[in-house]
DNA sequence: AGGATGTAACTGACTGGTTGGATAGTTCTA
DNA sequence: TAGAACTATCCAACCAGTCAGTTACATCCT
């Protein structure tokens, strides 16, 4: 073991291409979310990630590029840590009030990547992932696990919707807002009632 | 009345101050609506405006000053329009549907401003209006005309959200959705479920 | 063991084009 | 002719992206 790579790990000095990766992600990430594509300011980004702009682009190859895969990230963690279940949509629901209300720069992301991107620019993982939760859900209804005065499509849209509702506010309202759990309370309990439940 | 202003009126070449004012708004507008703060450039304003770019700055002081004029005639237009009405909720939802279906810039602008606005800055006419109505719904409540299952900042929550949900989803969706008439039919029943109807 | 070497990680300084905004001057019309 | 409406032109700051060069480190050679 080569004990001066050791101690500059410790430290936290020594080069590391994963880890310089890892940080411009991050600082990528909190810099869109706040201030989506055309605001964000590559400079920031690089200065919040401690490393030279020209990293940036070696390692992303551009602003967009970088977007990107900033964008792809958000995508994976939060499909893997939702999941869905077209049989218990209520929980599911909930499920996604927590994610948001964990990740609410998140939220702010996909706020941005539907405003700032071209039409065409569709995400494979996502449009496979929809295919499948709307297979489930027509499967659902068939099996009268789910009744069926919505179209799968319509369910999905509403349900995501509601489970979002209380940060897609406009700000004059958001002096209102009630404690979380009453807030979560009210999206699983808004969800059961499309449901007849 | 003036021959020479009402011809002149009529091929639009003279001068005219509250017509140049106009033409400015309606291109802030579009621009805005499809760019956001961030995004948009003045320079294309002014070029689809017809007329030159000082005259934006004359009239509208800065981008912000330009995008606040954009924005709070939006919402002038929008409350005007669509109203509100405490004791059919199905209703006023169907119509909030049918307004960004007409204008779906609005919508884009409303979101815009929620994610490039710092906090601070409210409306105080939307400040007003959302307490008269928190008050109307409180008022319908206690008269046993809307169910008390939420409260009412949920339900004005979940109604908004409920009537954009479908201008609202990832573009990845979009290819699966149905006609108007559907969408707006599922956003009506939505509304009514939600208060057991 | 220790020096030479190749290479990946990293840096500072720069650039060409863009952008919001300013200003000085011109034209129109009441 | 006074003043409002409008234009042409300019500018300093900014910004994404580039590049020549430097540093650290792993591997090999002796």
């Amino acid at each position: 073991m080569q004990l001066t790579g050791w101690l500059a790990t410790l430290d936290g000095m020594q080069r590391d291409a994963e880890r310089t990766r890892r940080q411009i992600l991050v600082a990528a990430t909190e810099e869109f979310a706040e201030r989506g594509i055309a605001g964000a300011r590559v400079d920031r980004i690089a200065t919040v990630a401690g490393c030279n702009k020209a990293m940036l682009y070696a390692y992303y190859g551009s602003k967009d590029g970088l977007f990107d895969a900033v964008f792809t990230a958000y995508v994976e963690l939060y499909l893997a840590e939702v999941g869905f279940d077209a049989e218990d949509l209520p929980t599911y629901a909930g499920r996604v009030f927590d994610y948001f209300e964990r990740n609410p720069g998140h939220l702010r992301l996909a706020t941005w990547y539907r405003l700032e991107r071209p039409q065409g620019a569709q995400l494979d993982a996502v449009v496979a992932v929809n295919a499948e939760r709307l297979g489930a859900l027509k499967e659902a209804q068939s099996a009268g696990e789910v009744p069926a005065d919505f179209s799968p499509v319509a369910l999905l849209s509403l349900i995501q919707s509601i489970a979002t509702s209380w940060s897609t506010m406009n700000p004059e309202y958001r002096a209102a807002q009630p404690a979380r759990t009453v807030r979560r309370q009210a999206v699983v309990k808004a969800v059961e009632l499309l449901l007849h439940r």
